[in-house]
DNA sequence: TATATTTACGTAAGTATTTACGTAAATATT
DNA sequence: AATATTTACGTAAATACTTACGTAAATATA
């Protein structure tokens, strides 16, 4: 499965293939919160936890910590507000704003998400410990080698 | 920029950590593609790769390879075919069956898209080069790792 | 050979996003 | 203070897929 076209083209499939792997694990990160009765889907994630740390966030500072759209972000926040995890109140000091927050359910459930969030990081972890080259440096150092000069520079000075 | 909440969860957000940095790339390939007016976007590398590589190949094998649905490859498909680099014919020996293969411009096209993607490589292996973890290889080590035994049922015998 | 199953493809509908555009409030400028 | 600019948000339309479903041809089975 893996020793296809994708594989071949080696670093010139960079993308697609980052991709696929983000596919592996979101696959079964939906299973497991299935799995714990979660009513929650791996893409709310990285959202959820944000709104968890800050008790009211507005749209614009979401999207930009999230590196979405935000247009995006009022989308995922109303199925979050569906499932009945989060609410929002209006700014009291800027009324063009929305604040986020953790709804009474939303605190509620935060402690079992913890414990599915805790595993998951150790997992994670655990894996990555087994690599020579370990997957979230590797990352790291790739963001910062671009934020040293961007790619599309390097492209031109080749 | 990347000191923010999906930086600082680490393993818990390598999702969107690979998605994130999956942007940066192919919206500086992009920009890349435009400049050398080549009318192309990143996303139909691979397909085109592909079919450059096998002269006559279906829907589904096209997807199979890809890590795709049939129903994605055939709307790509579709858009090579309009831009005038592919064609399609009915496989002689299964009526089922579509092949596609280059058209002839695309094949006095492919000489032009290689000089660009040898570049692209070659800047991909030069950056990874700088690296202590290698991207590509930390991929590779962890797609192995997964196949070996899947994320879900490292999961459960945590 | 007749029937059941599988495979290949196409289309329609749903989901997850982005870009584009508009409005209202806040902020900066004159 | 009046005006221009920016910011925050919302919605609509476009894009890139997926899942679901249907049909026809090929293959397996009785």
């Amino acid at each position: 499965m893996t020793n296809n076209i994708i594989t071949k083209l080696g670093a010139l499939a960079i993308g697609a293939r980052m991709r696929r792997l983000t596919d592996i694990f979101s696959k079964d990160v939906a299973i497991i919160y299935k799995e714990h009765r979660l009513d929650f889907e791996a893409k709310y994630f990285v959202l959820f936890y944000l709104i968890s740390q800050k008790d009211g966030i507005g749209i614009m500072e979401i999207a930009n910590e999230l590196s979405l759209t935000h247009p995006a972000i009022i989308h995922l926040a109303k199925e979050l507000e569906k499932r009945g995890y989060i609410q929002s109140v209006k700014s009291p000091t800027d009324s063009r704003k929305r604040l986020l927050k953790l709804s009474k359910k939303g605190k509620a459930a935060l402690p079992e998400f913890q414990k599915v969030w805790n595993k998951i990081e150790k997992l994670n972890a655990q894996l990555m410990q087994k690599q020579q080259n370990h997957l979230l440096k590797a990352i790291a150092e790739m963001e910062n080698i671009l934020e040293e000069k961007s790619y599309y520079k390097r492209f031109k000075n080749m």
